[in-house]
RNA sequence: GGGGGAGCGCCGGAGUUGGAGAGCCGGGCCGGACUGUAAAUCCGGUUCCUACGGAUGAGUGAGUUCGAAUCUCACCUCCCCCA
């Protein structure tokens, strides 16, 4: 850990036990944590305009290396005056390193890969090969063969000019062995080494730098990684990697991980955003969770919702809807909620009008949103267990 | 009134012209999935029943045939053309 507030500072103003409420500066602003990150993988929060993610009250988005480099491309988005000049977004940007799609390309979703299955997204030849170099993979855009390693990844960063770049990893599979999990995560810690040392002569001077832990479900592996990556020259830690294959696993492995990580670095968990799942990992001092739940959830028709018994999900497309004049979520202040009856969004989802998908991602990502705001207000005010145990039981992020 | 064409699943297509297929492609509908996002996506079901099995089935009815969606006859419905 280094502390360098040229680069990035997290105060931590609140603590309730394990949880906490702080302040990350960056380059692009303030982010008060708790915070949910959504995804603007492509340099877009799908279906949202900049000022509609900001209005939401949103400090900071995820980009994403590996896509961004396949389409435009880094020096195109540099030549342009970097990302946020070119998405017209000045707050907080976070990109992920394309560790992940390494992970995503070779297996589909994280799901698919657990349960065994070839997702469709699984694109068998996709990863030529993953070596002590980087990764050789073809582009799914042109079946050109690409590389990537720690120095590209970080050079590619650097060209987007993001406030934090997180270092190039893999993601091991859920499936692989203990062996193998062993030898990945040794490998991604010496990434981590080369990230850094490229960061260190050429990374641009305000740019922040997030190791992330390996080590998949293995305690041994997670309690090395979280060790490895705490002692390093870094400005946060993120928590990475298939985390099991349901939620007490990953439980399991984030109450034994995060102990072991330095106090002071804010904690960021990779990929992770149920309702639930926030709740939970806050109360262990998570600072900060980006997920692609809310907006893909949002296109494909379903809204977050206290419900507990439905995993926090209304499927909107329901037939049980297709006369309800209630609003989607009685209380939510997001337009979808506070404009239109569940009959109507219930018809726009069905129309396939896109209109029914930015309600539903604009809920969504407000339900998140009050939620990480209702547990910075709860952990402020020492009832965080409280807040944490309302949510699970079902009750409204806005009603505590 | 005369001539021609077409009728099968919830809907629309295609195709089969003597060896079945409850078959193909869309759509709709019903359900499932989705956690560092290539995909507003993906997967399954959708005649009936007493349901790891069974029964019906190519407009209706009869006929030819070992065997009919296919050939024959009658009828019904729809479409086109001519009066």
């Amino acid at each position: 850990m280094r502390q360098d507030p040229n680069r990035l500072s997290f105060e931590i103003e609140a603590r309730d036990g394990t949880a906490r409420a702080g302040k990350l500066v960056t380059q692009h602003g303030e982010v008060v944590t708790p915070a949910f990150i959504p995804l603007a993988t492509t340099g877009a929060v799908r279906g949202l305009d900049t000022d509609e993610v900001a209005a939401l009250g949103y400090e900071m988005v995820l980009g994403n290396t590996f896509h961004l480099d396949l389409r435009p491309g880094h020096e195109h988005i540099r030549s342009l005056g970097g990302l946020h000049k070119f998405m017209n977004w000045d707050r907080a940007i976070i990109t992920d390193s394309g560790g992940f799609q390494v992970f995503s390309l070779a297996h589909g979703n994280v799901a698919d890969e657990i349960k065994g299955r070839r997702g469709s997204a699984g694109n068998h030849g996709a990863i030529l090969d993953i070596a002590e170099e980087g990764v050789r993979f073809r582009s799914y855009l042109d079946g050109v063969e690409r590389f990537m390693g720690p120095e590209e990844s970080m050079g590619i960063q650097a060209a987007l000019g993001s406030d934090i770049a997180l270092v190039f990893d893999e993601c091991t599979p859920y499936h692989a062995d203990l062996d193998y999990t062993a030898r990945s995560t040794e490998r991604t810690h010496r990434w981590l080494d080369r990230c850094l040392k490229w960061h260190e002569s050429e990374g641009p001077p305000g740019q922040a730098v997030f190791g992330i832990v390996q080590g998949g479900v293995h305690e041994e592996l997670r309690r090395s990684s979280a060790e490895r990556v705490s002692a390093a020259a870094i400005d946060g830690i993120s928590i990475g990697g298939t985390l099991g294959r349901d939620k007490d696993e990953m439980a399991g492995v984030l109450e034994l991980t995060t102990p072991l990580l330095s106090v002071d670095a804010p904690k960021h968990l990779l990929g992770i955003g149920e309702p639930d799942d926030l709740l939970n990992f806050i109360g262990l001092g998570i600072d900060v969770f980006d997920c692609a739940v809310p907006t893909r959830l949002g296109r494909h028709g379903v809204a977050l919702a206290p419900l507990p018994d439905d995993r926090f999900r209304m499927n909107v497309r329901s037939p049980d809807l297709a006369a309800d004049e209630a609003p989607l979520v009685e209380g939510c202040p997001c337009p979808a909620c506070a404009r239109h009856t569940r009959a109507y969004l219930h018809y726009l989802t069905r129309a396939e009008e896109l209109t029914a998908v930015r309600l539903l991602t604009l809920h969504n990502l407000t339900y998140l949103e009050r939620l990480v705001r209702g547990a910075r207000e709860a952990i402020a005010a020492g009832r965080y267990e409280e807040y944490r145990s309302a949510g699970l039981a079902g009750a409204a992020p806005w009603s505590a």
